[in-house]
DNA sequence: CGAATCGTTGATTCAACTCAACGCGAGTGG
DNA sequence: CCACTCGCGTTGAGTTGAATCAACGATTCG
């Protein structure tokens, strides 16, 4: 069972997305909630699993993917603290694509029957999480036209670009400097390039003087040519001080 | 106004992806229901736009795209008759996407906000849409994986069979026979290939004997060829005879 | 009949991939 | 404490799948 820090953090989350009521905030304070952890490169969900919960995440970084047939690997998605890992399996029995650790993680896990059973009685949540499930969607929306329109230098900015929006927005963070903690290899799998090319366009926008980096962490040196570079305007996370 | 004949129609659509409570039948049946048609290539919605209302592609086609920086185009969603064509924008006030009719249209449209209200007072009425909204994303994330790791005979033969597969499991037609009504230019914005690729590529298909196309329709007449080239498994589409 | 749109085809170019090697730092075990 | 390995980043050389450029048919429509 996760202690009462936990649960206020996790309202506090919920409550980002849209306003609770009160008894929708009392029905979520009912719930039961579990802390779980993973280790870097574990899994949370299987492709094909039918999950029994639903989880936030509470710290570190996951992605999920899929595998196609060549072998090849597509991530889909890349979460940061805050986030509804889980949203999208919420209504769906079987899931579609994997779910795996990038760094050590913490995650509040809540059943998945109860918490469905819970939102619907309680519209506020249900517009909260609903919500949330739909802001994903457009985030996968834009991921779509970066991999499908957009050249190897203009996809990585926007990638970047996007993950140092979305850690401001959720208050991690600057925008400025960021922890990124991937493989190239991941990257590539990310943006649908090889991890050979990826590294040959971070150098390229690093001697560009756009961004700088060490080790795993990303520092933007110059956030409007980044941003220039990418083609990335932030009007698709619907971010609450443009969009509620 | 729409007639008794287009809200039976409405109502069965909507219980398709989940079973309608009585009382969520009823709030549904109170709610103002309007006709309205589109001309080929004329917007439903545009980027930037607060939608008022939502539809329901009662028949012809529309898909969904956003433009990039560069003057690219990336088509993100087809939508056929019985698809709910405006879900991702209930919640969210300003649409990302512009949303265009390719053939000549007809949708029931419902005020957004009463819609919303509804959905949220009947648990049923909620569940249907949030996971309609959910089964969108899914299709999203395999065109991720399609555009980003598959190549061009893969991705084109993926699509088709996607299409094939989300008209059969319309009840609109067999998936041996379809309507394709996209020049190759918006196939190839679809795809993230160019028009000219686009060509050779269907050209292939068809020499390989997977499938022949006369004007804007296709016949499949290989299936089993045409889902191995395309590496397709329906398991994202979260069809109910393998998922409820 | 002329104009416009879309499909088809060939020739050429280029962005990204592949293959291969090497560097480097972090463990690890003798 | 050094040698070894292993995973990851870096770099170069050569290849290729898809883009680009350009022209020409076919079909539709006013």
């Amino acid at each position: 069972m996760a202690d009462a820090a936990e649960r206020e953090w996790l309202e506090r989350q919920i409550a980002r997305r849209a306003p609770l009521s009160n008894d929708g905030q009392m029905a979520l304070r009912a719930l039961s909630l579990v802390t779980r952890t993973y280790e870097p490169s574990q899994y949370l969900l299987r492709e094909g699993d039918r999950p029994k919960h639903c989880s936030f995440l509470r710290s570190g970084f996951v992605y999920r993917h899929k595998i196609v047939g060549n072998g090849g690997r597509q991530i889909v998605a890349i979460h940061l603290e805050g986030d509804f890992v889980d949203v999208q399996n919420i209504l769906l029995t079987e899931s579609d694509h994997n779910i795996q650790a990038l760094t050590m993680t913490k995650v509040l896990c809540i059943s998945r029957e109860d918490l469905v059973a819970v939102s619907l009685a309680h519209p506020s949540l249900a517009r909260a999480l609903w919500r949330e499930s739909l802001l994903e969607a457009s985030i996968m929306r834009e991921w779509v036209a970066n991999v499908g329109r957009r050249d190897a230098r203009s996809r990585t900015a926007h990638m970047l670009c996007e993950l140092a929006i979305r850690q401001e927005a959720a208050g991690i963070g600057p925008r400025e400097a960021f922890d990124l903690p991937m493989t190239q290899e991941q990257l590539g799998d990310a943006l649908g390039l090889t991890a050979v090319h990826i590294n040959r366009t971070l150098k390229s926008l690093e001697a560009a003087a756009l961004i700088a980096r060490s080790k795993r962490s990303v520092t933007v040196t110059d956030w409007h040519g980044l941003q220039r570079v990418a083609d990335f305007t932030s009007g698709y996370l619907h971010l609450p001080d443009v969009d509620h």
